[in-house]
RNA sequence: GGGGUGGUAGUUCAGCUGGUUAGAACGCCGGCCUGUCACGCCGGAGGCCGCGGGUUCGAGUCCCGUCCACCCCGCCA
């Protein structure tokens, strides 16, 4: 039976109390994390958020009995004296290990079923349990520090960002949809039947408009929304640090975020160097075969496609005179390879897509390559120029330049993980700028944004938007850390005119662009400043300072890759009364 | 939508080429124990082997289907 907490407050927290506090009359209030019951002594380990307090009742006392009736997760009112424990029984593990409470009272406050999975020990659970008991995983020590470090990283961009002059503004959850890029998540009107809100994908228009509005610095912890397949590092609702800068320039946009990245990076106690480093998107694409490429390592893509001009080997030669080419990496330590290993690495490849993959090394009398038509000659010089030792082994894949990059780079990554070539405790960040302003869509006959139909094209491109929209590049940026997209901005469009060209390239009549953004577009038209800004992902960023490889370990309550909430079972059916009310029918 | 890994006690796992009564650790329950701190010792309970079908004298094990969790591709302006 539950006793009552009455009026009753703690005097100190579970983690609190030092051998400074011995003598004092304390009121101690968590959960039971563990007992030692000795027979005519028992020992309680009372839990909160803050630490671990032991507590001792000895023979004799009447609450003994109470005390070994007590569970693991009851939750429990110590009344007591802090003494000293003597030097044999100090606890050098925890904070509170050289004190220990000598109970006086002791108020059972609740009792727990036996939970599905320990919170005192740290064992493996499966994420389907963790999920299910979502209560119950929260209060074990890695999601309680993820949260918390998730809390302080929250809190230091908001110290950072206000430091730096900006508004924390808050915009629609109900807004309108729009048809590109992600799907909508969409609220019926109950006022408006057939009408629909959309949740909003990111508050890009908004942030847009404050800055026509004259908010110059607009910074906001934005909830999006996107009805996507999941990923390790993608949920339906995401949180974005959402900002945006009148009178931007990139290299201030650069400024404001790595200074926000930098106090990230204060609450795990790293300081990164600025201003990071800067590649392009082609060089990105080239050398790692990836817009996000993870610097924390080598292996990096090389183009060999001059060397095989003249190559035997038909399918290297008719590549690179096709607007091909032939591009490898050098994969250290795999020289010696067996067989069945270089097999295994081919197949591998095979998964990602490639049509082969061919390979050449030293060897005692020589040199090998997986293709004999590819000839000794040739393989030399490839060996030689890709400065493979004859520890390694070189790969190469040949085809259109991106899609070999692209192949190569996924194996980079793989080879990577599995060879153990990416280094602990290493951050390595940088912006990756230049991307394309649009990319050209072979099913619809139109261009397509590569980033979003706002983001401004390069001044020095400007005369080529309507003669040759493929070769505009964006003032457009994203910010990568090990591999992760943490961000990605841009300058946008602030001239009614360009919108209305690059509207056009996007196969969007005027007729169209008025229904969807209209609003938008009149806003343009009222003195509109150059404005940019950018949006981070803050789980992402949570995830990787706490070094976790999901953001789901530092969302409190996150989703299933079927979109399911385990924990309250969402999605689920609803009252059929609720869907009349909003004119809407089911259809199996 | 496609590919992959997994699903056996409350939890984490083992269970070989199909063959007695499906095991271990932790947890749980009971007992003993005055300095433990992952307390220790003794004893005990606990299983729709994800679900459905099939092959077989016999299925946790093989086959087909299906559900769930996770990883990847597509998708994510």
């Amino acid at each position: 039976m539950a006793e009552q907490l009455g009026s009753l407050a703690r005097t100190h927290t579970c983690g609190a109390l030092r051998s400074s506090d011995v003598g004092a009359s304390v009121v101690l209030l968590g959960w039971v994390h563990r007992i030692r019951d000795l027979g005519a002594l028992v020992f309680l380990d009372v839990r909160d958020r803050h630490g671990l307090t032991q507590v001792v009742i000895e023979q004799n006392d009447p609450l003994l009995d109470k005390a070994k009736r007590l569970r693991s997760e009851f939750v429990v009112a110590v009344f007591g004296t802090v003494e000293r424990r003597s030097a044999e029984t100090v606890n050098t593990a925890v904070p509170t290990g050289e004190v220990e409470v000598r109970v006086s009272d002791l108020r059972v406050l609740n009792e727990a079923r036996t939970p599905p999975f320990s919170i005192a020990e740290d064992q493996n659970v499966s994420e389907e349990t963790r999920l299910r008991y979502r209560y119950l995983d929260l209060r074990r020590p890695t999601l309680q520090h993820n949260i918390g470090l998730r809390h302080r990283i929250t809190m230091a961009l908001r110290r950072y960002f206000d430091d730096q002059g900006f508004y924390d503004i808050e915009t629609p959850i109900l807004t309108k949809s729009t048809p590109e890029g992600a799907r909508d998540f969409l609220v019926p009107s109950r006022v408006h039947p057939g009408e629909f809100y959309a949740l909003p994908q990111s508050p890009q228009i908004f942030k847009q408009i404050l800055m026509i509005a004259g908010f110059d610095r607009y910074v906001q912890i934005a909830r999006c929304f996107r009805d996507e397949a999941l990923r390790a590092d993608r949920q339906l609702e995401f949180t974005q640090v959402d900002l945006e800068m009148a009178f931007a320039t990139p290299s201030l946009v650069f400024e404001i975020v790595e200074g926000a990245l930098a106090a990230c990076f204060g609450e795990i106690g790293v300081e990164i160097s600025r201003p990071f480093r800067r590649m392009p998107y082609a060089e990105a694409m080239a050398k790692y075969g990836s817009d996000k490429p993870d610097l924390r390592f080598g292996l990096e893509i090389q183009d060999f496609g001059p060397l095989f001009t003249d190559s035997p080997f038909g399918i290297f030669r008719e590549a690179v005179a096709h607007g091909g080419t032939v591009r490898g990496l050098v994969i250290p330590g795999a020289g010696s390879y067996s067989r069945r290993e270089l097999d295994g690495l081919v197949e591998q490849a095979r998964q990602l897509g490639a049509a082969g993959l061919i390979y050449a090394r030293h060897t005692a009398d020589g040199v090998q390559c997986s293709v004999k038509a590819v000839g000794d000659e040739s393989t030399r010089a490839v060996l030689a120029q890709s400065g493979t030792t004859p520890n390694d082994l070189l790969v190469l894949a040949s085809g259109a330049p991106d899609a070999v990059s692209k192949l190569l780079g996924q194996l980079r990554l793989q080879v990577a993980k599995q060879a153990n070539l990416i280094p602990e405790g290493k951050w390595e960040l940088l912006w990756v700028t230049d991307f394309p302003l649009f990319d050209w869509n072979a099913d619809e006959n139109r261009w397509d944004s590569v980033n979003h139909p706002f983001t401004a094209p390069r001044e020095e491109d400007l005369a080529r938007l309507e003669s040759d929209p493929g070769s505009v590049l964006a003032k457009a940026y994203d910010v990568i850390l090990n591999g992760w997209e943490l961000g990605g901005g841009s300058i946008r469009i602030h001239d009614r005119e360009t919108q209305a060209t690059v509207f056009r390239l996007l196969g969007l009549s005027d007729e169209d662009a008025r229904h969807r953004f209209g609003f938008f577009l009149e806003s343009l038209e009222y003195g509109t400043p150059p404005h940019g800004g950018l949006a981070l992902g803050l789980d992402r960023i949570c995830a990787l300072l706490a070094g976790e490889t999901s953001i789901r370990e530092v969302i409190p309550f996150p989703k299933t890759t079927q979109a399911v909430d385990l924990m309250c079972d969402a999605p689920s059916t609803v009252d059929p009364r609720q869907l009349r009310e909003l004119s809407i029918r089911v259809t199996p």
